[in-house]
DNA sequence: ATGACAACATACTATATAGTATGTTAAATT
DNA sequence: AATTTAACATACTATATAGTATGTTGTCAT
């Protein structure tokens, strides 16, 4: 009988998973996935070397998890699943910027992006990487162009505005805004950014 | 008397300084900073470890050299110095960036920008790469307000354009760019990049 | 309840790497 | 020409780190 309460597990191969993809994230975004250790991940962690082994074959492959089982669902939740309260896409995506990029406190904005981050970091370097950073890169475009496909639907985008070629460039904008302000560190550029962004996209309303 | 004639040497400090900084810079810009180490650097070269450390006291130093020494005379020479040439500096900046990013080979546009590169991995990690960094970006974007402005002087633009908050799109822009064709390894997106450049273009042109 | 195995912990190894200590030679100075 | 010193080369050290080997214990099926 599977009646029994759920009790209290000292042993969890998921949740113990998590928490050493959580520690990881953590760190691999403040130092990069090369200038972090896996004792460096443990120390924040209440695990050791033998739970991490478990789960993980080699670091490479901690890093490939934290680009499927983070990031990817992180992307879906902070750029994608937002839009679809606006009538308007392109409302959505100017409100979540700013929440996003233009609200975010200086001290975590010199961190970057977690995406492009690893992307600028180990996409040349190793092909596992490229390739699983590449498809979470491509999730961000085809879900950005299906919100904009749906503008076009509605009459919020001129009739001969090609909509993937517009997810590519605010993607693109998107990783551009966060290494601008990683750089140069000081939060009143993004107001320029936003502004220049505010114009591209007069050119492609209808 | 200096009549010499300036013979063979064996031994030069600045031309082995130059030596060290161009295989650097080579190994850096494939394999990151944090990635690469001093022997892999000095394997590249007809040099030995003793050279290194009489140029360099440290590792870190090394970075900072290759920031001011090989990074920001790149970014005058590539993108602002070809710039004069063009009555309308809009006109130079598109061509620019046709010939040195939509114009570069695939197996090198995977390592992406330099500068963008060591932004990315070092400016969060280390102040003096920060400091360096950001000095770097603020030279290319002031250099580049510098044209906008001349622009603005001879009609090119509309008057109410802010051409500090233009320059620091373009940067932005150029980053975006590169950070992006590295990431989805596909030359073509160029074009999409490209087009959407030239629509904000529109916007800011008189 | 009790084996059996999964889910860990601990101790260890092999290697890479930044930096140092010291030796050597070219070349300018006198 | 002799001396000195800058510009290197070579050999070594200390440490960090990915990965392994092995030991221990919680949990579940029977």
């Amino acid at each position: 009988m599977k009646s029994k309460a759920p009790q209290f597990k000292t042993r969890n191969l998921q949740q113990s998973r998590r928490e050493i993809l959580n520690a990881a994230f953590g760190e691999v975004f403040s130092k990069g996935f090369q200038g972090v250790s896996i004792d460096d991940i443990l120390k924040k962690t209440t695990l050791t070397k033998g739970a991490f082994y478990h789960q993980f074959p080699t670091k490479l492959d901690l890093g490939y998890a934290l680009v499927d089982e983070v990031i990817k669902p992180m992307i879906i939740d902070r750029w994608i699943a937002p839009l679809e309260k606006y009538e308007n896409p392109l409302d959505g995506i100017l409100v979540q910027m700013k929440t996003l990029i233009g609200g975010c406190e200086p001290a975590h904005l010199r961190l970057g992006c977690p995406l492009n981050n690893l992307v600028q970091e180990m996409s040349p370097i190793d092909k596992g990487f490229h390739k699983r950073l590449q498809i979470a890169l491509n999730l961000w475009i085809d879900e950005m162009d299906k919100h904009l496909k749906r503008a076009k639907k509605s009459g919020f985008l001129k009739a001969d505005v090609k909509t993937k070629q517009v997810a590519h460039f605010i993607v693109m904008s998107h990783e551009g805004f966060y290494g601008m302000l990683k750089g140069l560190d000081d939060p009143k550029i993004f107001t320029a950014l936003y502004e220049s962004m505010k114009r591209y996209f007069t050119t492609i309303e209808s």
